[in-house]
DNA sequence: AAGAGAACTTGATTAATGTCAAGCTCAAGC
DNA sequence: GCTTGAGCTTGACATTAATCAAGTTCTCTT
């Protein structure tokens, strides 16, 4: 399917191809194509070739991988977020396979054009520097969310932050079912329930996908959000300058 | 203390900096200084402004994070290594601390001029891109690692990947005390002993820092090693092309 | 050679998390 | 209104790893 003007717009507005001039994003987006997927469709394997730059624009993406019969989420994508771009950069194999969770659709740039536009044009090339590096922090912030904290402490960490990008009001609703919220936060369905129950000391109430808070003073003494691991406000890409770069991989997505 | 050609020399043959041309190296390396720091010297602490590029030349570097009175290690760098590239290019904080494990030598190039250069430069800010995503898919076969093994499977193909950097022969030496091991692992110094006691079933036999194998095959079938987590190779970045960009940062060294 | 201190090992215990099994809830479809 | 099935919850249990407490070995210094 074509690229649709609202569609190249869109992009341009909302990634790191902002930064692009019209011939630069021309030469990056040489034949690049819009491709609609249904739910659960895997569009890529683990060990697999990478030839597209993928950029979703409607729906969401796991990212995850596998081995010896376990497999583990590393990240849930919503739009707009580009995908394997470390492997596109490297023309290497992916590290992770991606599978839509719900019909998406996304947009497929020919890694040669991307990697062309990069050497044509350093300010772009610069800025992908940036996404990248903004990826990359924002693994370092969900290897530490893991490795400092237990279960408990996530998902209270991940509904403040949750709280705050929803406006900071009193009540919340979760952005995904609980079993994918579990995966997302590296535990199972049992025991996100379990930490939800010990939440409720801390004011935390649960029906159904929403989520009240009574009194956050004490869900954040035992949260103790940081700076240096959570990222409260990734949605506001668009108007806090560079923050966009700073994905949340990993436990807390960009939504 | 001024830089030595022989620095110069080393840092242009070992990092992506190789890719410069002799203008655009001395614009990036523009107020660069060599600094010399004794063991146990904190470089950088979490949320510090981040003002240089850390190229490490001699000694060895570890990379942590903390939070509520805990400690994590998140990688640990050997000669030669840049850190802190991710905070450099977007200008922000560290996300992680930066520690001498001995006495180092350590180049500080200025993130200015650093970023000076790859805005000049495209070819070199591509290398600095290819650097970035090489880091960032170290840090994904990191996550995978911890996420999927246990401490066990962890060690054995620790073991397997110093086995093969080291040539292969049924004997290495390890690189690290056994406690920096321990933490290069994420596990306790207590479970790494019995981590190593329970492989001693698959032909592994410790004494003191050198470990013999008798059996690869067992120890391979409990290890499963896979490329799509491990990088047996990533001490030939010098003749295996880019292959020196395919850090592995976090559970297994660069050495 | 003796002593001190750090590193390492071992065992007992505790805490956290995964696994298995059963039951509950709710919405969609008949 | 009933059935069905997926998602969710709860409880019992197993596994994994951290913690605490000795003890041992090693190395460096004197």
């Amino acid at each position: 399917m074509p690229i649709r003007n609202a569609d190249a717009e869109r992009v341009r507005n909302t990634s790191f191809f902002r930064s692009a001039d019209d011939a630069t994003f021309d030469t990056a987006m040489n034949g690049a194509f819009l491709q609609r997927f249904p739910a659960n469709t895997t569009l890529l394997m683990e060990g697999d070739t990478v030839d597209f730059l993928y950029i979703l624009l409607e729906g969401s993406v796991e990212l995850g991988a596998g081995w010896k019969s376990k497999d583990t989420t590393l990240a849930i994508l919503r739009p707009v977020s580009t995908f394997i771009l470390a492997a596109v950069v490297l023309e290497s194999d992916a590290l992770m396979s991606a599978v839509t969770l719900e019909r998406s659709e996304i947009l497929m740039v020919p890694g040669d054009s991307l990697r062309r536009g990069m050497k044509e044009n350093a300010v772009f090339g610069y800025a992908v520097s940036e996404e990248l590096a903004g990826c990359y922090r924002g693994l370092v912030r969900s290897i530490k969310n893991h490795k400092l904290r237990d279960s408990t402490e996530r998902l209270a960490n991940y509904l403040l932050t949750q709280r705050a990008r929803q406006g900071g009001k009193d009540e919340i609703v979760l952005p995904h079912e609980k079993r994918v919220l579990a995966a997302l936060l590296g535990m199972t369905p049992e025991n996100l329930s379990r930490a939800f129950s010990k939440l409720s000391d801390k004011g935390v109430s649960v029906d159904g996908a929403r989520v009240g808070f009574s009194n956050v003073t004490v869900l954040e003494r035992l949260a103790r959000p940081s700076p240096l691991i959570d990222n409260h406000y990734a949605q506001d890409r668009n108007t806090l300058g560079k923050a966009y770069t700073e994905r949340q991989q990993g436990v807390l997505d960009q939504s």
